[in-house]
Formats: structure tokens, sequence, C-alpha cells
DNA sequence: GACGTCTCTGTTAACGCTAACAAGAATCGG
DNA sequence: CCGATTCTTGTTAGCGTTAACAGAGACGTC
């Protein structure tokens, strides 16, 4: 086994040239005769030659590889955002390397960075929608070219992240336009951003309408957590809007107010974030915020290549809006 | 930028050793002295030296990463494999690259798989649940350590695999043995071994207790083809137990039933496949099997290391079972 | 026709590490 | 206390690639 392949010089001895030839022609030099590029490429393909990545690491001291630092890759968000940016990764000739953690405190995160500049990436992109993570950032290298996701907007740290104030604005002027008098709101874990960002968005929407804003119900992103603070909700007649952090905890409350009889949209009127894909089929089908992770991820990707290129640092900022997706889970208060 | 971090030569300097005694302190060598072992140490975390992947991998021929091919990992089942194959990697002190790719046909597989070949990953796990990306395994290079994940049965190569036969038998039994006449199936696509092994392992399940299978319904993995096939199922009044191919068709079930007015359990059953973690929060909470993704990861990981260690190919075989989660969605028929 | 100036190609030297060998110091049996 | 083993360390030679320099023709210009 691991009988290893041709190398350079084979390809060369085979085509009658240098070996320096060969890695003209592999990386596009101009100089270089198109009569001597053609048998360079035959030789190539003939061989089956492979680039040796590891030897071209080793002296140009970059890796064609990104590393990925993200928490929880199994949840709807991270695991797209991931799969959008090992897409466009890809398309521009660059690997993939992901480095999850369970936690998102100093030490991991260090560990899963540490991981990766041993790998000499080329860059990292750091998903780190919480707290814990922006510290642990500042005391990095700073030689590497780093892009932070969903993290924290008050660190000078490249950052591109999806406007969560807007959203949440968005969802709860759709709630009050529909004619609600107040919106409840299921938070999500208040060390996320994500979170705080939601929660902002939710409060000026109801304080730019005149509207005190009732008590926030704390959940933690999971539908179990929806499911109890739903079942609080279905139990005090007044709520008649409830506006949830994520599209999980939509589905927890919309189960727990079924439960009780209080009937959406009828009721009670509930909108998500997210959009994942199965919420057009939820009962009722939710109305909920979709953040492009594709315009994330290309975010992302192309102010980390413009740091790898030019070697900049910078702390540069991006924003992407998200768009309300209008279903059947919002109606108008019955009074 | 890029300032290169120190070297190994550098460390060796600080502690007035060889480079070579350096390494071997990295490598667990174990004829060193104690007295020695601990300067290298200090020199080692003074400077901040991290070896570099880069030249080891050179000289070894082997990097320390591992190749993962997947299609979708935004679908629960990839994603969360991929999480655990990287969580256990990681332990094993490997890191995970990923290739994921647009469809599972011969060419976009082969250049995922070129891709990682180029970087000189340490081994390859193919998540290639169809049809097509078995033919595109046969032609690859042999000297590759290599495990496909839910791939083809009838090919000849290690193989990690969730029973879905046994998985879809249990869904079905549970069904027959509260009392239902038969069971109608909500497939997934037919060329994924996961569909085939679930519409085998039902129609087994209904032979064996000498009932005829009822028409299969076709679905695509989505709540929305799951919703399709719902609308005809709630129209058919001698349908009273369905069994989906996996929990989001279950849900476009679910919907679609509810929308008839057919209540879910009292008129018609419903068990789904994957275990979802908002499963439990369904209208109402879903019965469904639950495959052990982690017990995949690790059994996957453990062959590929196998292989790398040992450099044996030989075609092991590994299948893990899955297990019923039994929630409100079954009830006996109402006769 | 001699002399710069391109264009194309080859030669040599790293990059940072491990493997193989060599050699000095320490230990041990008799 | 001597030769044989064992432990510990150092020296040297690559791994496969790119970068830097050098050289050989071809071409144009005065």
């Amino acid at each position: 086994m691991a009988v290893h392949g041709p190398a350079m010089t084979d390809v060369a001895r085979l085509a009658g040239v240098s070996h320096q030839t060969v890695s003209r022609v592999l990386n596009g030099h101009p100089n270089v005769r198109e009569q001597t590029r053609l048998r360079v490429r035959a030789a190539i393909a003939e061989l089956g030659y492979r680039p040796n990545g590891a030897a071209r690491a080793l002296v140009t001291g970059r890796s064609q590889v990104i590393g990925v630092v993200a928490q929880n890759t199994t949840l709807y968000g991270p695991a797209s955002l991931l799969a959008a940016l090992e897409q466009t990764a890809a398309e521009e000739g660059f690997a993939v390397s992901v480095g999850s953690v369970r936690n998102l405190d100093h030490r991991s995160i260090s560990a899963a960075v540490e991981r990766h500049l041993s790998h000499r990436v080329a860059g990292i992109v750091v998903i780190a929608p919480v707290e814990s993570a922006g510290e642990a950032l500042e005391r990095l290298p700073q030689d590497v070219p780093l892009v932070t996701v969903d993290g924290d907007p008050s660190r000078p740290v490249p950052l591109v992240t999806v406007d969560q104030v807007a959203g949440a604005r968005a969802a709860t002027r759709h709630l009050l336009d529909a004619g609600h008098r107040t919106v409840w709101h299921v938070s999500g874990p208040f060390d996320w951003f994500d979170s705080v960002g939601r929660i902002d968005g939710w409060r000026e929407a109801l304080l730019a309408a005149g509207v005190d804003p009732p008590p926030l119900m704390p959940g933690d992103w999971s539908a179990a957590s929806g499911y109890r603070c739903g079942q609080m909700l279905a139990r005090m007649p007044e709520v008649t809007a409830v506006f949830t952090a994520n599209d999980h905890l939509a589905l927890g409350v919309l189960r727990a107010l079924h439960e009780f009889g209080r009937r959406v949209p009828d009721d009670i009127s509930v909108v998500g974030f997210d959009d994942v894909p199965e919420a057009a089929y939820f009962i009722p089908p939710l109305t909920t915020v979709r953040p492009d992770f594709d315009a994330v991820a290309r975010a992302s990707l192309q102010m980390l290549l413009a740091q790898i290129e030019t070697g900049t640092g910078g702390a540069m900022r991006q924003t992407i809006a998200p768009a309300l997706v209008a279903r059947e889970s919002v109606a108008p208060p019955r009074r």
C-alpha cells in the first residue's frame, strides 16, 4: 500500500523537460512554449500525476486549505453555513478543514485554531456566535488571515454577520402590522450574539411602535425549550402574537399551543427565524425570517481571500440582510 | 503578515540540543533522557513552536488529515455523521477535510477524491448513499485507505452502514403489533441505498405477517414530497398506518393529514426514521427510528485507522442497528 | 554585424521535517 | 577492569515542490 504516485521529476523525464518547466505549466506561468506545455500536459495525464500539496505548502508556507472552526455543525444554521463555505471555497480551489468544538470557550477555540495553524492553513473562518469566543480570538496570533461569522460586533476583528436586528425588527413589525397590540418573544441563549441581536430588534420594533415590551421568555434554541415556553404562553389569554428566535423554538411553541387548544393563527400568530426547509410544513406553515447563508459564506470567503492575497489585516465588516418569508402562521388578532 | 513561526532548529538551539532530539521528543520516542525532554518542552513552550504539518506530511508521505466526501451536509443525517466523524477524528489527532459535492455522480466524486489525494490525506471516508457513487469508487486508486458509509452493500469496499432493513422492519412491525392490518410506506428516492433498504425492511415485515404490501408512495426525503403523498393517503379511508422513510417526510404527511381532518394517531398512525431532535415536538410527537450516528462514525474511523496502520485493504463490513423510539403518533386502529 | 532585450528552459538551493546511520557515554557481566 | 550491550544524542540525506538565478536562442535596433 501507499505506493507513492509519480513526482514532478517523473513527469519531467517523460516529457523531456526539467521539473521546473513542469512546475511552470502547473502554475500557469506565461513563458512556456505552447508545444512544450502540451507535451507536459500529456505526460501528466499519462502518468496520472497529482501535485503534492504538502511539498507545495512547505515551500510556499501556505496550503490551499481553509480552516473552519464551528461549534455545533448539526444545527441547521451552522450546517448550512459550513456547506456553503465549502462550496464557495472549492470554486476558488481551496479545501475546507473543519475543526468543530464542543464548547465555544477560550480553551476549545484556541485548541482548534492551533490544530489548524499547525497544518498551515491559508486562513481561518470562525463561526463564533458566543461571547466567550470573542476573547479567545483576541489572543490569537495576529499574522493569520481570519474572518469571524456571527461574532462579536464590538471587537475589531473582520466580521461577516447576518443582520439579526433587522430580521427581528421585520418579524416583529410584521406582527404589529397585522394588528397585534404587542408581540411576545421566545429568545435564544443570552450568550449568543444571534440571540442578543434578535432580542434587540424585537425590542426596538416594539418601542418604535410605542409599545412596552412584555417579559422575555428565554429558550435555548431547542424545540424542547420552545415547548416549555409555549405552555406558559398558552395559559395567558392576552397573548396573541409570538416571535421566536428560531424555527425549532417555534415548533415547540406550536405544539404547546395546539395541546392547549389555542389555534394558530386564529388565536395566536407565530413567527420564527431561519426558514429551515421544513418550516413550510409545520402546522400551520410558519412565517419566518430567512438569512442568506450563501451570501454570508461568499462574503466571508471573499474577505478571507482578500486578506490572504494582500496580507492586510484590517477590521472589515459586512452585514447580510435577511428576508421575511410570509406563510400562514400569522393573521390579525380576533380582537 | 505570514511571519513564519519558529522551526524545529530554533527550538533545538534554545534547548541546546539537535533538531533531531526535538523531533524525538515531539514524536514520543522513548530514548530521550527525562531532563533533556523537559528542556525541549520548555523551549517549545517558550517559543510557541508548532510543528509544521506540511513538512511532516512531505517526509512521511501521509498527513494527519482524513478526507470526507459527502453530498448534502445540510440534511440531518449527513450533518450528524460529519460532526461525529470530526469529533472522533480529533480525538485520534486527525483533522477532517470536507469535500462536499453537488451530485454523487462519477465525475463529482472522483474530483472530490482527487482533491483529497492531492493533499495527501491519510484516508478517505465517503458518505455515498447512492448508486452512481458506487461505480466511481471502484475506479479509484487502490492504494488509499478508504471507508464507505451507507454505500453499496454489493460492492467489495469497506463499508459501515446503518441497518436500514432492520430499522424499517422494526417500524413496520411496531405498527402491525399495534393492530393495523397493513402499513403504507412513503419512501425516499430509489437510487439511495437507504431508501432501498427501508423499502425492503418494510416489505419483509409485511410479508412475514402474511400481508400483501400496498402500493409504494415514492418521495424524495423532503417535507414537500411527504406533504404530497400525505394528501393522497388522507383521501384513502382504508389507510390507518404509514411508515415514512424519514422524519421530514413524516412532517409533510402529518400536515396533510391534519389539513384533511384525519387525526394522528386516532385515525392514522405514523412512524418516521432518523429521530431528528424536533421529532418529539411534532404534532403529535413522532414515533421514529433512531440510527446511532456516533457509533457509525466511530466504526468507520476505526476501520479507516486500521487500514492506515496495517496497510491492509480488505473488504470489512460493519452494520449498526438502529433503535425504535416510541412516541405518541402510533395507536391501535379504531377498527 | 555587434549589442541589448525578450522568450524560453535548466540548475541549484532552500522549505522543515523524519529516517537511517554513526558515535559517544553509560551500564553490565564475568 | 575489559569487551559487549544499551541508552542517548548528533550528522547527514532526502521528501517534492517553488524561487532565484543563469544561460541559450531568437529578435530587433543602430
